[in-house]
DNA sequence: GAGGCGTGGGT
DNA sequence: TACCCAAGCCT
């Protein structure tokens, strides 16, 4: 979508605008010179930030805090500094030190999304929005950010700080995530002359650290004057979301083979779906009705021992009860099919989400 | 377009 | 405790 940059000079007859709303992007540059917060991948004042590096750090903050990303950020760049040696490493090395950080299709594209740079762009990430949307990983708020941040294209990455601060500043009472169009029209219409990428960073910082979700910090706003939801009195109201399903529970049981040499059997799981790819233990399927007959789910025939134990783990979208089942095994016992034995020496190499880093627990 | 897709921290 | 929340993407 193309908007003009000031409503008020080219009108546009998507979104009615209050007239009576000035939220000066000015007056956010000023403050976001003034308090912008000074993280790993950001380039310092003045200075163009690496394409990579905004790449690979607004991939990884999907839906993750900084305080998460940092370390895995750095451990990235360290062990691959730009993109072109992203490309040549194994896709299974990018999951084992994704391991932990979540949403494990991220890694996949992202590895995806590096090798596209290098075959369709010449290891250069492109400028424009549409070529980045193109790329594997990519969508429609990181080629935004790409484009506002690493080479200042007039863009609006409207991630979940925009919206808030948008809807507050406009007191939308449409709720997410049915409010999404609209809250980008309104965003598009706050976009200042110059400066993008500064402003696109100056929302997320503003989102960040004063117009949070719960008890903002109005007084300290550079747009307080102008902000509808703060005149209504009640800014932590926005935005209005509908209510999520609730979160069902799935039990299963996981089997802990231990071999006397100490290994363990695991097994990859499938590519795609839940855990994409990562490492496992083997397990029942879980399910809400329970793992019913477990010991069909074995991976091999063994003296199985139920453990007094359950994991839980919290998923985006159901809860899983891991029972533990364990046995122990002559050293020179074969793996199954699809199955391999692992020492722990060996399980940093290894894509172990956390549920499995829970698992794993009782191997002892 | 609504749901699948992780995790850890905060209240 | 049981939610809610965090720089979304894909199907």
């Amino acid at each position: 979508m193309v908007a003009a940059a000031n409503p008020a000079r080219h009108p546009t007859h998507a979104v009615p605008v209050p007239a009576a709303a000035s939220h000066d992007p000015q007056a956010l540059l000023d403050w976001y010179d003034r308090h912008r917060r000074r993280l790993p991948w950001r380039a310092e004042p003045g200075q163009t930030a690496d394409p990579y590096h905004v790449f690979l750090s607004e991939i990884m903050l999907q839906q993750t805090t900084v305080v998460t990303v940092a370390p895995y950020y750095a451990d990235f760049l360290a062990r691959w500094p730009d993109v072109a040696a992203l490309a040549r490493a194994r896709l299974e090395e990018v999951l084992s030190r994704w391991a932990g950080l979540g949403y494990y299709a991220r890694a996949r594209n992202l590895h995806a999304c590096a090798r596209a740079v290098v075959e369709r762009h010449d290891g250069r990430f492109p400028a424009e929005e549409a070529a980045l949307r193109a790329l594997p990983g990519i969508g429609p708020y990181t080629a935004a950010a790409i484009a506002s941040i690493a080479f200042d294209r007039r863009a609006a990455p409207v991630d979940g700080n925009w919206e808030r601060v948008v809807a507050r500043l406009f007191a939308v009472e449409e709720a997410l995530p049915k409010a999404r169009a609209k809250l980008r029209a309104l965003a598009l219409t706050l976009l200042p002359d110059a400066r993008f990428g500064d402003f696109a960073q100056a929302m997320m910082d503003l989102g960040a650290t004063l117009c949070t979700p719960r008890k903002p910090a109005c007084a300290l706003c550079p747009w307080r004057e102008s902000c509808a939801a703060r005149a209504d009195g009640a800014p932590e109201r926005y935005p209005v979301k509908t209510a999520k399903a609730a979160r069902p529970t799935r039990r299963g049981i996981a089997f802990l083979a231990l071999r006397a040499d100490g290994a363990v059997l695991v097994r990859s799981r499938p590519e795609k779906g839940l855990l994409g790819g990562m490492s496992e233990v083997p397990s029942t399927p879980w399910e809400v009705d329970g793992p019913g007959h477990v010991a069909a789910h074995a991976p091999l025939q063994a003296d199985w021992k139920a453990l007094n134990a359950t994991v839980t783990h919290a998923f985006s979208h159901f809860a899983l009860e891991l029972g533990i089942w364990r046995a122990r095994l002559p050293a020179k016992m074969a793996a199954p099919a699809g199955h391999r034995w692992v020492r722990p020496a060996q399980f940093e190499a290894e894509a172990f989400p956390s549920v499995m880093v829970k698992v794993l627990e009782y191997i002892d």
